[in-house]
DNA sequence: ACCTGAACACCGTTCAAGT
DNA sequence: ACCTGAACACCGTTCAAGT
């Protein structure tokens, strides 16, 4: 009757550091090369295995399984986030500058959007941004559960908004494509939808990198907003 | 120099349908039955065709590849999506049953949760969608690519706050979960963090189930709310 | 304490061959 | 036009065995 149990690699002691052998450092460190090189698919437990001229499964002395990996790296990137401390510059101020951060964090390792949402992220990292960004919307004037919704608001937005630019940066960015093909292509498939020939011929003479960018920050104030709005007079 | 063209099974005319054979109506209802049952790792071409008692690999005649595969699960969950009319409940109506519909939608699919952001929308559905999004937008005030941009900051709101609540309610619902076990893990590893310390014991009595609820709700009025200050007046 | 290799049970995809 | 089977190049993970 007891269930399935939770389990995330921050609730295991990590193996005793002893003299010999790989750390955990290590192979993280492997690990994210390898991502940042080659994406997610480009990191099997062979390949790491590899890189650390390592037998293809020694790996498991260290980490019970692959998942546990992903979430070694995956604080790894919360590690990059900055919080500005909201005493000093203002609570607006310092969510606008989290969510620049966080957006380019994000950009700057795309592997790590398959990971937001579908892995726990319990590790030191992100619990500091998280308890920062608890300390930042007290500072506005939340109390409660409100508290934690505004996070919620903040963070589904800035994810949400990140994640599927990641999916176009990475099919139409870095010129390696053929812009004149996919405006065709798209047009095509928006052919019967008059809302939408409109929409794409008007983003069409802009460059698509900037075009994000003011979403995003025409977003972001939307929503910061949209929060004040919510807090007690 | 022409790159890498941009591909999707939305821009290639499907196969002629002859009358012997599977049809890609079958194929795709079998995949999203497998999914369904069995989430995203559940599906492979393997499984898929044997359950349709076809060869493993006859599948590649109706589809390129998975992706184009899951391109076609994909707009069948666009396909579920509930969109008002904004001309007779009022946009700001529209848009919060159409936000609430897509929740929904995407909770009773947790597997499109890993596609969102991964694939390209560009099925008649998801092409629907957008179309009447856009239609909601302009009927509330929006001109130009500010109507984009209202559309993009509502569904990264969306999309942002439903994909990590997939995750949770894999793990902690269904009751096939101990609940004490995860609590006090959870609360070990904020330990060292009295800001999340503190909302953990808050939550901690409630029903998860109607925080989240109660959390979407919050950040949907404030979004929209943010979003109505846009308005040129 | 740390690492190895072999083995198991899978994958997606290609392709020549069948009907 | 449609489907098959064999084959290729991979996966994550377990486990007995080595040092």
């Amino acid at each position: 009757m007891t269930g399935k149990t939770f389990s995330s690699v921050w609730l295991r002691e990590p193996r005793k550091a002893a003299s010999p052998g790989r750390t955990r450092e290590e192979i993280v460190r492997a690990a994210v090369e390898l991502l940042n090189e080659e994406g997610l698919s480009g990191l099997s437990m062979r390949k790491l295995g590899a890189k650390l001229s390592a037998g293809a499964t020694s790996l498991y002395w260290y980490v019970a399984n692959k998942d546990e990996l992903l979430e070694l790296v995956y604080d790894e990137v919360w590690g990059e986030m900055m919080v500005p401390d909201p005493d000093e510059v203002g609570w607006r101020e310092a969510a606008s500058v989290l969510a620049h951060s966080m957006r380019q964090v994000i950009l700057g390792h795309p592997w790590s959007a398959d990971l937001i949402g579908r892995l726990p992220a319990l590790g030191p990292n992100a619990m500091h941004v998280a308890s920062e960004m608890r300390r930042m919307f007290k500072q506005a004037g939340f109390t409660g559960l409100d508290t934690d919704y505004a996070i919620a608001t903040l963070t589904a937005f800035i994810f949400g908004m990140t994640i599927p630019e990641i999916a176009w940066a990475a099919k139409s960015g870095a010129e390696q494509f053929d812009v004149e093909q996919m405006k065709s292509a798209v047009t095509q498939v928006a052919g019967r939808y008059p809302h939408m020939r409109e929409s794409f011929e008007m983003t069409e003479m802009e460059d698509p990198r900037v075009v994000r960018e003011v979403a995003f920050d025409f977003g972001l104030v939307s929503v910061l907003d949209g929060l004040e709005r919510r807090l007690p007079t």
